[in-house]
Formats: C-alpha cells, structure tokens, sequence
DNA sequence: TGAACTCATTGACTTAAGTTAAGAAATCAA
DNA sequence: TTGATTTCTTAACTTAAGTCAATGAGTTCA
C-alpha cells in the first residue's frame, strides 16, 4: 500500500491485488504551481483529480465578484460538473497552493470499469457517500446564521482558515468580507 | 414501456429486455395517506423509494421548529442518509400528500447489481448527476439573496408552491413565514 | 527602498430579515 | 354549520448583514 489513491479507495473496500496494480499503472501524477487555472469559465473539461497535495477552489463570478463554490484539499475528489460532457463550464478552478494530483480521464475511466467492474462499484458507493455529505452541508447552511456557519468551518476544517485568504472565506461562507470580519471581532469578544 | 421507473432509467442509458423484465418484477408498489411518516429522526432505515405520485417532504427538529431539508415529487429518487446503514437517521420523512412508490431495500438492490452490472453502472451515472445538480442548487442558494431564492423557485419548480403550504417552502428557502410573507407581498408591488 | 497592490479592519448608514404579538383567513372536524 | 385549529398576514421593534468609503497592515517587485 504505497498510493494515497489506494489508501482511499480501500476505506470503502478491500481491494484486489489486480485492482491495485491496474490503480498504479493507470494512475497519472501532474504538479500545479500556486495560480494556476485548471478550468476556465466557458471552456470544457476532460480531466477530474484525486489531490495528493494542495488546494483546488472552484469559484464563479457574479455581478464582477468571485464567488467560491468549494475548497478541495489532500484526499478530496474534483470531477467538474462538465467533466466529460460537451457543455461548458459554468466555473473556474484554481490552486490557490502548489498543488500535485492523480489526474483521470473519461477515456481512461471507462476502460478502467469495463476491466474492473469492481471499480464502478466502488465509484457508485462514493458518489452516494460524497452525495449524502454534500446535503448534511447544504442543510447546515441553510438552517445557520452566518456567525454559525463561520463557527461551523472553524470546528469542521480549521486548517483552512490558515491556508485560505478571508475574503475567499467569506464568499465561501455566503457573506462580504467586511461582515466575516466584524463576526470573527464579535466572536473575542463575547 | 410500461413502467416510470423504466421510463425514468432509460433516460440515462438503453435497456436491455433482460433488465426491464428484472426491473418489472422486483418492482414493489406501495401506498400511503397524506401524513404517513415513512422515518422517524432516531430510527433507523432499510427502504428507499422512487416516487411515482405525490410528495414526500425530509425535515428535521431545530429548536423546536421544522426545518425542511426537500420536497420530492414524481420521478424523484428518495434515499435516507442511513439507508442500509446501521446509523440512526437524523431527519424525518412525511408523505404531505397521498403518495404511490416504488420501494427498495438493501438486500433487493445489491442482488439486482450482482446480477445486472449495467444497472449499477446506470446508478453511479445517476448518483453523479444528481450529486451536480445538488451542488447548483447550494451555489444557487448560497449566492442569493432571499427573494432571489423564492423567485428562483417560482420559476424552477411552480407546481411546488401550489402543493406545499407556505410555511414549509419558508423553511426550505432558509427563512421565516413571516418573511417570506413580506417578500410576496413586495414582488406583487415592485 | 519605496511605490503600488492586495487584503483586512473600521465606521456610518441603509436595508431587510428575525422576533413577538395580534388578528384575519382558510381548513378541518364534530 | 359552527367551533377549533392551522396557516397566513400585518405591525412594531430589534438585530445584523450589505454598502460605501477610508484607513492601515502586509506584500510584492521594479
């Protein structure tokens, strides 16, 4: 056991020596400097990734603003809503950190799970695993303040009020920057 | 082509005869009156269901209050959180009309994928798809202002606000009947 | 080194949502 | 049909987020 990729995909399963190795070979390692755009709004997408090391964010733009969708960090999954498909982005993505990934590809994805259907499977569980998560967090949004929100990220993912700028926090969050930053004031002092 | 839910299934993928008569005949019909109460918060879950008449509302219990979570109407796939899963479910789910399903369970399910792989390559599809459309809506939501979210569901799913009392749309657009009251009134004036 | 930028903070003001309470309208059931 | 209950609306008031503008702290880089 020495990918990252197999150390995930075997918290659902246990994984066959075939598997694995068909995992390693396919596997296709690609390193991103901080900046850099994977995907432009309006363009397409054949590529989804597995983060090794880093930090991917997904944003829109609305009325000029930057608007962030997502923070993607070490072990989490990007396949862009277009991913595959013949539509363009409605996103941008971007490292906003050096960043080194697995990259996949329909092509190789779907030869992938017609040698190994055993993939497609495990593929199925973690989409309805990462489906159930997405709307516990969808729910907790809708039913929080924004203090409570902040609150939240704090106890939920603390490291990336470290490693992400406030204002991205704060699109994050559904609020302006001036208002993340009178919350995070109210906060000491109460 | 008889059946929704093979209607529903082929818009993904073509069928094969062999899959429709297995999907025809483990088909399991069920009926309930309007209030039933299919899970409890606490208690746990072995059915999922496919809606092909009426509406099933998730919510739960914050401070006393309902917050409801969705509406699913027909055509829709209604999997608890801790379907097949030895977790106790946090939310409730309530039938707000008279509703014809199919219902599924654990055991059904993984036999028809051990059995028809296609099927389950067709669920990890779906399982993607509505995992992207999820995601639009929390970025829809996030991004909006209230009264943007209510017009926005004016415009996506009218029917709903037909068949849903007031004070249920409230909660799922994250605010307060009073609220919403307010902001029909003033689109009605603008 | 210092000029230009970016980002975070603060203040004054506006706006709309939350809260509480009361009453009107609609629905349900005896 | 009427009385009870639920749902919706309205009003007065409070609270906090949005907006706009200014300033300060840090960074970057020429």
């Amino acid at each position: 056991m020495e990918s990252k990729i197999l150390k995930y995909l075997s918290k659902y399963t246990s994984i066959t020596k075939e598997l694995e190795n068909a995992v390693n070979e396919s596997a296709f390692f690609k390193t991103y400097k901080k900046g850099t755009i994977l995907l432009k709004e309006g363009s397409f997408s054949n590529e989804c990734y597995f983060i090794l090391d880093g930090c991917i964010r997904s944003y829109f733009l609305k009325d000029g603003e930057e608007k962030t969708i997502e923070f993607y960090t070490e072990e989490d999954v990007v396949t862009p809503a277009n991913y595959g498909k013949s539509t363009p982005s409605r996103y941008y993505l971007e490292c906003i950190e050096d960043t080194v990934v697995n990259v996949g590809n329909p092509t190789i994805e779907n030869e992938m799970y017609q040698k190994y259907p055993q993939l497609e499977s495990l593929s199925r569980v973690i989409a309805e695993v990462i489906l159930t998560k997405q709307q516990e967090s969808f729910t907790e949004f809708k039913t929080s303040t924004p203090e409570e929100r902040y609150l939240n990220l704090l106890k939920t993912k603390p490291d990336l009020l470290q490693r992400v700028s406030q204002y991205q926090i704060a699109s994050y969050l559904g609020i302006t920057p001036e208002s993340l930053s009178r919350i995070r004031k109210r906060i000491v002092y109460e």
